[in-house]
DNA sequence: TGTGACAAATAAGTCTGACTTTTTGTGCCT
DNA sequence: AGGCACAAAAAGTCAGACTTATTTGTCACA
């Protein structure tokens, strides 16, 4: 996924990123960055450049005479793919995966509804097919492939519903999505009732049904939901 | 707002930002970092941090041997705060706003019905409270102490849903709120319908009434919506 | 004519050292 | 106690030399 070690600097992200999602170094904690760079050994202009970028994120603040300082994580720009990233790769990846399934389901249900209005013939037909794909793929533990139709169908969800905000959350969705397969307890072939409600979103949204649209995405998302509650309750 | 020309590099972003969110290069256009730096009279060094910026919200990608490529509008991290200010300072932000209403729109509901349930008793009264700032700033051309309650109303309950990722979005849909204000037409009151709708939301949240409160802040941003198709058709 | 390897050109990447600027703390003086 | 001047500290800026990856062009060979 991504870049990773696109130059020096990103290679310092790569460990420092982490730690200060981590809340390894608490709030209000000052970080020097000669000291970095030395830790790191790296010049100082390839640790500025890493410190800029974590400055961008919110993650920290640099201030003159003083160092840079630890971000509270109530300013973190938690909508950025690369702190998602780390977030998840982290310890409280639960909490994270807890708070993407909650925005699914908010955003996806009005997503459906509007790809029922905006959606092109070659979306519909791509839906219809990553619908079949999950249909196929949904016994014999085939789950490698299962997964790939899943963030496919509703990656084409968020971005035929014509709206840039949705649309970009096809990355997180399909983080969230490969998550569940790859670290969660994820044995058994997917529930038939959800590849069901697939498989009619994929129709409803053909048939332009708004409403119809909107209560299946509600039902899989809550479906999400409820799967999370009883693994990590 | 924000922090603006914290440093050299902060300046150079303060116009290249702006420009390239503006589509001002077409993507795949080449800079290159040391005409940049001759041209806004930086260091190659400050340069060089200003790029790492871009790169980080996906706006360009650096690539050895080649240049600073401008990324396509569909790369962008357009939840990134910095990156939602340039666009709705330059030319497409009625389409930017439009986004950003109908986000809300899908957001603030759910966000609702979650505070319903995790709102604590400071955050029902300072909800309380700012209905009844709205109540009291509603008629008599005091738009500006109307705008400073309801964005703080949103900010409560998009805080109070207890979900990051939801309470992150605080400061956008102040800006959008703003910029209804400031921007648009918006010489009358406030259409007494809305502050009604306010007034009964923060009630609904006290009482734990989760049905209620999604309903009413649906039509909320209904409203919104409606407001917007008003004024650019 | 096509293809492969090799060489040159190019722009980003890296490092270092010297210098500037801002902020903070301290301590002296009133 | 209050305020003012000075000194220290760390980020910020700059310039120049050097490294490295990548592209592109060329030339020989099949």
């Amino acid at each position: 996924m991504s870049t990773p070690g696109r130059g020096l600097h990103g290679r310092v992200l790569d460990t420092l990123g982490p730690a200060i999602t981590a809340g390894e170094y608490p709030p209000g904690s000052v970080l020097r960055t000669d000291e970095l760079a030395q830790h790191f050994e790296v010049s100082r202009s390839v640790m500025r450049e890493a410190v800029r970028v974590l400055e961008s994120m919110h993650l920290v603040e640099s201030r003159r005479r003083v160092g840079v300082i630890v971000r509270a994580k109530a300013e973190w720009n938690v909508y950025d793919p690369q702190v998602i990233r780390w977030r998840l790769a982290g310890a409280d990846r639960p909490h994270q995966l807890r708070s993407l399934t909650v925005l699914r389901s908010a955003i996806e249900p009005v997503a459906a509804r509007l790809a029922t209005r905006n959606a092109t013939a070659e979306q519909c037909a791509e839906l219809t097919e990553c619908a079949l794909g999950m249909v196929a793929n949904s016994r014999g533990h085939r789950l490698e492939q299962y997964l790939v139709h899943d963030m496919a169908f509703h990656r084409v969800i968020l971005t035929a519903s014509g709206n840039e905000m949705f649309a970009r959350l096809g990355d997180v969705v399909a983080e969230v999505l490969a998550g569940r397969t790859h670290h969660e307890v994820m044995f058994e072939d997917p529930a038939p009732a959800a590849v069901t409600l697939h498989v009619q979103l994929a129709e409803a949204v053909r048939e332009g049904d708004a409403d119809r649209a909107e209560r299946l995405t509600r039902a899989i998302t809550v479906g999400a939901l409820e799967e999370l509650d009883v693994l990590a309750p």
